[in-house]
Formats: C-alpha cells, structure tokens, sequence
DNA sequence: AATTCGTATGCCCCC
DNA sequence: CATACGAATT
C-alpha cells in the first residue's frame, strides 16, 4: 500500500473504499484528479480485471492525462481501461449496436454546424419565420428535450411542452423536431444529443444488450458529476444497476453546465439512488493561498442550495485580490497586460504562469491586442478548433460521403466545391426529388435519370458521382493516408487551395497538409488493428481543438474562457470583465438558479489561482460595435472587503459613467494607433444610403423600355437604367455571353454582360 | 452561375 | 464587430 503514502486520510479512505455506491465531494483544488487515478489504480492492484473497469470524463483531455497517470501506477495494463467522455464512450458502443436501432455502424456525428444547417433547411421548407424560429432557439429546444429523454412523439404529446411552445408563439416545434430527426436518420446521422439519447433507447429496448454491458462494466468512475444531464444519469444508473459498484465524483459548487442540461440534482440527490452510499468529502485545498481560498469562499456562500462543506487552505496568506477598474475594454487589455508583463519581470516568472479567464469569446480580442503590443506572447484556449476549420471539415466532409453517401450534410458541402458548376437551382431539384421520392439525395445524384426524368441535369452531377463511387473503392482497398490523399488530390481540393496564394490560402493548404500527417501517423500506429480512415474520422465530430495541439508546452500566456479553465490551474489568474450584464450574464438575470450558476462560474474563476489573483472591470465597452456603459458586477460586492486590494486609478475618473461625453471623450482623447470604433451616430447626420443616391444619379426617361440587344451594333446609342445614356464602344464574346464595352456621359466607360444588363436601344446610328 | 454588396441580426458557455 | 443571407450585378 505506500503508493498510498501521499494521500491524505479521506483520500486515501476514498481510494480504498472500491466496493458499493461512492460519492466524493471534491472541493476546489482538492487533489480530485488524484484520488480518481488512484483509486482506479488500486481497483487495478485489487485484483480487479482492468477490462471491467468504465471511467467516465468530461473532457477528452481529462480521460487522456488521467490515463496517463494511471499507467504510470500500474502500468500497460492501464490501456485496457474503458476511459473517455460520455460521448465517446457511447459512441463507440453504438458503433457495434447500430443496427439494433435502425442506423448503420458508419453512422455520422453530426456537429453543431450540422445541426444547424439541417434546421436551417427545415424551417425553408416549412416557411417559417426565421427570426421566430431562430435557428439557436429550435436547437436548444430539441437538445434540451433530447437531454431529458422526451421523444419528438412524447414531445408532441406533452400538454405542458405544447402549452410552452404555443404561449411563445412558437406552436411548429414539435412537427420542426419530428422532421429534424426523421432527416438525421434519413441521412444516418446522430447529433451530439443522440449519441446519449439512442445510448438511452438502445439499453431500454434491448435488455440483453443492457445486461451485456452490466456485466462488462463492473466498477463504474464518473468524474465531474455536478455536470452531468438527465440522460448521462440514466444510463449510469442503468449500468451501474447490478453491481452498484459505482463511485461518482464532483463539486456542486462547480456545477456550470446547466445550459446545455446539465441537472445539478442529480449529485445533490445522488444518496436517494443508493441509501446505502458512502460519501468522501475532500476539503483541504492545496491549489491556492487562504486570502483566495477565503474569497471564494465568500462568493459561494451566496448560494442557497449547495452542499455543505468547508474548503480550507494551510498556505500562506498570500497576496491580497487586486481589483482594477478601467475606463474601457481596451484598456482593461492594456492593464492586464502590462501587470502581467510587470508581475513576470519583479518576480521572475515564465509566460505560462499566467492565465486571462473571461466569460465570452469575444472579451479576447481586447486582450489578445493588448497583449500583442506589448509582444508578449500568448495562446488561445478554445475558440475554433482544428476540425472546425473550413478546409478541413471539406475535405472531411468528402471523407464523410464515402464511407456515408446518405450524409446529405457532407454532400451539399461537397457537392460544388470545388467549383463544378452544380448551382443552387441544381441542388434544389436534387433535395426536393430526394424528398418527393423518399430516398436520400445521394441516390438521385448516383441515378439522375431515374429521379428526374425530363430533367437537363448537367453532366457533372454524373462526373462527381462517379468521383464519389470512384473514391470508395479506393478507401476500400488502401490504407487511411493512401485513400486521404487521394481523395484530397481528386477531389481537386488540393490543387483549389494550392492556386490560392493569399496569406490565408496558404494557410489552409498547410492545414490540409498537417491533417494529411495526422492520418499518416494514424496509418502508421501499432497501437491499434483497425486503421481504416473510416476509423480514423468517426469520432473526429467528438475532438476539439486541444486535442489537436502540438506545442502545450509553448512559453505563453494562456487565454480562455472560464467554462474552459474548469480543472485548470495557474499561478496568476486575472479573471476580467467583473460587469454587470456580462458577468454576470444578461440572460441568468431573470432566475435565481441561473444566477446562482453564474456565481458558480465566477467561484470557478477565483479558485483557478494558486497564489495571486487579479480581477478588473471596464465602465465603458463595444458590444454589437457600439459603446455602452458598464457597471461594476454585483458579484464584487459579494466579496468581503478585506480580502481586497483595490486599485482604481483608471486614468478617467468614474463620475462620468453614463454621462454622454463620456464616449466622445474616451473616443478622441486616444492619440495612439488606430483608434477606428465608429463614432457616436448622434454626431454625424443621419447617414445617406450610398445605393438610393446612386440609383437616382439618373432619372430614367418616360420612354426607356428594355430592348432586344441581340442585335446591337458598336456605335449605337443606349440608355441604361442607373448609368444612364452612353455609346456602345466594341463587342466581344459568342452567342450568350456577348459582353459590351459602353462609355456612359456621366459614369464613363463600363463593360456589361449583355444577357444580363437592361439595356434600351435609343437610336441606331 | 458566380460574385459582390448591403443589411439585418446576434454575444454565453461545449461534447 | 462578424457573419449570414438575399438582392443586385457581372
């Protein structure tokens, strides 16, 4: 047992107690990710087979170190562990059950950008008012019914849901969710959501597999707890329903991810499931000082429902919270960085001590130019990730329609790009034949003739189905990087991107490229045995951006948002944009559970500093590119007073929050670079419509009527109907795309399209 | 068919 | 300010 040795008493009682329903409240750095690895590892040193073991993360960045560190307790056997998120996990499973539940085992992941685009089709079709059934709206709601296990039949069928949807005027939401999921499955297409929701129908419909699965996993670990939603819960209940070798992990004090479902009931009511529960509470914090542990401290307690316990530091002291105030977001970047770039010199730290944590994505920009300015050199967390980068999802998307030709995602992705002069229109005819005929748009592609009789279908809507079909037998037959690089290069996506020697062009190609190596490497792994590119892209929907990253362990300063720290730790933190109406944010404003969340999140925020943290808020910001005013967030108020360190000396004064100077001052008393917010409105005059002046710069005569131009001559006279009269200079081009070179009296000289442009004759001369 | 351009609309957080 | 979509333009 003196790998035990380093843990303390309920730690190491939490990692020997290996038999029954576990709960383990872990306070903030309370050495959690510890006792999980632990703890499998004495599981493992038990005597337990590392097969039967399921360890569930929230992140595949948490499931990777954590397995790491496991192997480095009990070594490779640590590789026979199922660890991963739940959507992983899951994933996998449904790949070999898949056929029990109607989908194919290559069924797609359809990401968030697919989703969207499915609905934004839907509601097209069904003629909806898209700015009622914003497409953001319509996804939350059926995410958040697929989250709680309701069906789009139940959801029809539920009084109080259509109640709901009628008294917000939205009453096609279940009808929008019944097409949505009937075009998924058309296309074999799972959403994030469904990945857990048929996880769910598989177990329910099909005991045997259920029982299956209760037998393989025998101990079950499920990290971050507080996180997880109606439908994770279920299915480890279920699998953990024989056994009840179950120990859960989590922080109710960090539950912050209730908006995509997240149910913090599910750890506060965690000991009604199993009476017989042990629960571990990990209070010693030995991530930060006291004067931070205190301030957090302080902050939660401002939050009725939470369970009791009493997160404690032994550190020193430590600095006082600084609070710094700006007069604007721009130089709330410049504060940061520059105490950054001060707090780095006097105390001889590295880059990568420090962390900016903010609550939107777009609060990084002010940052990033600060911190640019002053070259410091920093690294965004989050964001956009590899995979969400246009090349690649193309080239991505066209690996999807090989394995997958139902995917009609990747297919209206693909279908014309690179340019092969299949339009809209085309396509259009393609869906709605699809549709009408009760097969995917694949197949009338595959099979034009049959689909749309009568139809002049150019020929290359054949040319790129049997570009397609061409593409499979090659990804049958090679290996992952060999049918990669064909398909990039045959595709003509390769040699589209190639021509493009912008800046950014070169980029992309070099993404193309680095996702080329990747597969490469992939194909060149002994790890695993099957190394198909199918294999190698079925999880890529699940990967994000760190997954991908090739130098973590670059000098820089770190920026990201709060949701992204969770787990992280630095030793200087500046948390930024203490405002009201950001943070917290205007939408938890209404309800106190969303509040108490957001005061979750900023508690989140606090205890990811080890030994100084910094806070600031601007009185003035951009936001949709106007100057508004801010106030200070109610959660500084929150925190007692003698933990902090303020530091208000903004260069402006603070009486002139919400005074109209204020923005005029701030706007122009900036002599540095380029200062190019717009201005004020009430300053200018109204602005003019640039298009209204110039379609009145001529006055069309009484008599101008659009003309047969197929006869027109060089020398004529012409009347256009915004350019006015001019004179026919020369002709070039055959039969349709003749195009006329006409000096104009008061444009001057302009080339026209003549099948286009509406031209009356005036005189034949 | 492809490209450009104006305008409307939204900025929460993520597997 | 960024992007997304539709109308106008070539």
């Amino acid at each position: 047992m003196d790998y035990l040795e380093g843990l303390n008493p309920e730690q190491k009682a939490a990692v020997k107690q290996i038999s029954g329903p576990v709960m383990i409240i872990a306070g903030a750095g309370s050495g959690k990710t510890r006792v999980i690895t632990f703890r499998v590892a004495h599981l493992v040193r038990s005597g337990v087979d590392s097969f039967n073991i399921l360890v569930l993360t929230f992140t595949n960045k948490a499931s990777r170190e954590m397995r790491e560190r496991i192997t480095k307790l009990v070594g490779p056997e640590a590789k026979n562990i199922w660890m991963g998120t739940f959507h992983s996990v899951f994933s996998k499973i449904l790949r070999v059950e898949a056929d029990k539940i109607g989908y194919p085992n290559n069924f797609t992941i359809y990401d968030t950008d697919d989703s969207k685009s499915v609905l934004r089709a839907i509601l097209k079709e069904m003629n909806l008012d898209d700015k009622l059934y914003s497409v953001n709206v319509v996804l939350n709601r059926i995410s958040a019914a697929k989250n709680n296990l309701v069906s789009w039949i139940e959801y029809q069928k539920n009084d109080q849901i259509q109640a709901d949807d009628i008294s917000s005027n939205r009453p096609m939401l279940g009808t929008i969710y019944q097409n949505y999921v009937q075009r998924c499955y058309r296309a074999g297409a799972m959403d994030f959501d469904d990945l857990l929701f048929k996880t769910n129908e598989l177990l329910k419909l099909y005991p045997d597999v259920l029982n299956k699965y209760q037998h393989k996993f025998k101990y079950l670990m499920v990290d971050e707890y507080q996180d997880t939603n109606f439908s994770q819960y279920l299915i480890v209940k279920k699998l953990a329903a024989v056994n009840e070798n179950i120990c859960v992990v989590g922080d109710d004090a960090q539950s912050i991810y209730a908006f995509r479902g997240a149910n913090i009931q599910n750890i506060l009511n965690f000991e009604k499931d199993y009476p017989d529960l042990k629960i571990f509470k990990l209070e010693q914090n030995y991530r930060s000082t006291q004067n931070i542990v205190n301030v957090a401290n302080s902050i939660i307690a401002n939050n009725k429902e939470q369970l009791k316990k009493n997160v404690f530091s032994e550190k020193e002291n430590g600095d006082k919270i600084k609070v710094m105030r700006a007069y604007s977001d721009n130089e709330e970047g410049k504060l940061v960085a520059e105490a950054i770039v001060h707090e780095r010199t006097t105390k001889g730290l590295k880059w990568n001590a420090f962390a900016i944590l903010y609550r939107t994505n777009a609060q990084s920009r002010s940052m990033e130019e600060a911190l640019r300015k002053l070259g410091t050199p920093y690294k965004i967390y989050g964001g956009l990730s590899f995979y969400q980068r246009k090349e690649i999802k193309d080239l991505i998307a066209y690996f999807r329609i090989t394995f997958n030709p139902a995917d009609e995602e990747a297919l209206k992705r693909v279908i014309n790009y690179p340019r092969r002069g299949i339009g809209d229109t085309t396509i259009d005819k393609i869906i709605v034949a699809a549709d009408q005929n009760q097969v995917t748009p694949w197949e009338v592609v595959a099979d034009p003739t049959r689909y749309l009789p009568g139809e002049r279908i150019s020929s290359s809507v054949s040319a790129f189905s049997m570009m397609i079909q061409g593409f499979q037998v090659i990804a049958r037959n090679k290996s992952a990087y060999e049918a990669a690089l064909h398909i990039a290069q045959h595709s003509g996506l390769l040699k589209d991107l190639y021509e493009d020697k912008s800046v950014e062009g070169l980029n992309r190609y070099e993404n193309i490229q680095e996702l080329l190596n990747g597969i490469k490497e992939f194909s060149e792994r002994e790890d695993i045995e099957e190394k198909g590119l199918d294999v190698f892209m079925q999880d890529i929907a699940l990967l994000t951006n760190d997954d991908n990253d090739k130098n973590k362990d670059a000098d820089t300063v770190s920026l990201m948002t709060i949701h992204s720290s969770k787990g992280l730790e630095f030793p200087q933190v500046y948390v930024v944009g203490l405002e009201e109406n950001l943070f917290p944010s205007q939408m938890s404003l209404n309800s106190r559970t969303d509040l108490e969340e957001e005061r979750r999140l900023f508690y989140v925020a606090v205890t990811r500093a080890q030994s100084k943290l910094t806070i600031s808020y601007a009185t003035s910001r951009f936001k949709f590119g106007t100057l508004i005013n801010c106030e200070p967030s109610r959660f500084l108020d929150e925190i007692d007073a003698q933990y902090l360190d303020l530091d208000l000396t903004a260069k402006q004064p603070a009486n002139n929050v919400g005074s109209l100077h204020y923005d005029e001052r701030s706007a122009w008393s900036r002599t540095d670079d380029k200062f190019t917010r717009p201005k004020p409105k009430a300053t200018t005059a109204p602005p003019v419509k640039t298009t209204s002046i110039l379609a009145k710069a001529h006055v069309v005569s009484a008599s101008f009527k659009v003309s047969d131009t197929s006869n027109l001559q060089v020398g004529m006279q012409v009347e256009h109907e915004r350019f006015g009269f001019g004179k026919v200079i020369s002709l070039e081009g055959n039969k349709p795309d003749v195009k006329a070179t006409i000096f104009f009296k008061e444009i001057g000289q302009k080339q026209l399209l003549l099948k286009f442009a509406k031209l009356s004759i005036v005189t034949n001369n």
